[in-house]
DNA sequence: ATGGCCGGTGGAACCGGA
């Protein structure tokens, strides 16, 4: 089974890329992040003809997240718990069927700039860094419960977390991102330490290996990336890893997202 | 080049992204 996470960056934009990357590609599993949609405007004939299910959580501008999947999904729910008030669209999950059974939770975890503290280094309360930290703390309960079901379960999707300095061509140059702020990647540890298998990292510790380059002043060109886009996978999904890559090439195509696919396979 | 974007909204500039 061919599970892959693909940040597309609006879903009307992508129309083509997308649907030539899943003819080339042809994962079982697509989790994809900021459709950009609102359910009823997803143009979701385009997918299932290519023989997808399509589930979308989506919301108006921003955001927005979906499943296509091969093979039959059960169970499918959206929305992180752990706060009512939070109408962002960033989590979808659902149980895909193959020969074994895979929980998989797609997620677009916040941004978080700009960066506001308070003088005593507190996440300034209604900030976007505040509410990256509190999101990230409800995945956290959400992984533990992932955990808790010892059944193969995986969360994939653009975490906006670069884990380590080798995670980006100029890691000085982030320092005081959200994206790679100590409280951020303490986050990212904390919830990774519960006991979760980082998929790419687990297979793969050469440099230069990045998911996300900026439209901007020719990232691309450069290769001036980040890498930040994660699977984590429970003990049980790990076990039947088979392989994990970064699908680069995507970056280079006419009319690309910002983001490329990355995937595992598993033996399921 | 000391430079450099893109998508969505709404119907022009502006917001959000990372």
């Amino acid at each position: 089974m061919k599970i892959a996470t693909f940040n597309i960056n609006g879903v009307k934009a992508r129309i083509n890329a997308l649907s030539d990357w899943l003819k080339e590609a042809s994962p079982d599993v697509a989790l994809l992040q900021e459709i950009k949609s609102v359910d009823e405007a997803f143009p979701r004939d385009v997918f299932e003809d290519l023989g997808y299910n399509v589930y979308t959580h989506g919301q108006k501008g921003f955001n927005g997240v979906a499943i296509f999947s091969k093979l039959p999904l059960e169970d499918v729910t959206h929305g992180l718990p752990g706060d009512d008030s939070d109408e962002q669209a960033r989590w979808i999950e659902a149980t895909v069927v193959g020969e074994k059974a895979i929980r998989v939770c797609g997620l677009y975890l916040p941004n978080g700039n700009p960066v506001e503290l308070t003088e005593d280094g507190q996440p300034v309360e209604g900030g976007k860094y505040a509410y990256k930290l509190a999101w990230m703390e409800r995945l956290y309960k959400r992984a533990q419960e992932l955990l808790a079901s010892e059944e193969p379960a995986l969360m994939a999707g653009d975490y906006n977390i670069i884990p380590q300095a080798e995670d980006a061509a100029k890691p000085d140059g982030w320092r005081e991102d959200a994206l790679f702020r100590p409280e951020s990647r303490a986050a990212w540890r904390k919830i990774q330490n519960l006991g979760f298998t980082e998929a790419f990292r687990s297979r793969n510790q050469n440099p230069e290996q990045y998911s996300f380059w900026d439209y901007q002043a020719g990232a691309w060109n450069k290769n001036n990336g980040i890498r930040i886009d994660h699977f984590l996978m429970t003990p049980q999904c790990a076990d039947l890893m088979e392989d994990c890559q970064i699908d680069k090439d995507i970056r280079g195509r006419e009319k690309p997202s910002d983001h490329v696919p990355v995937w595992v396979k598993l033996n399921a």
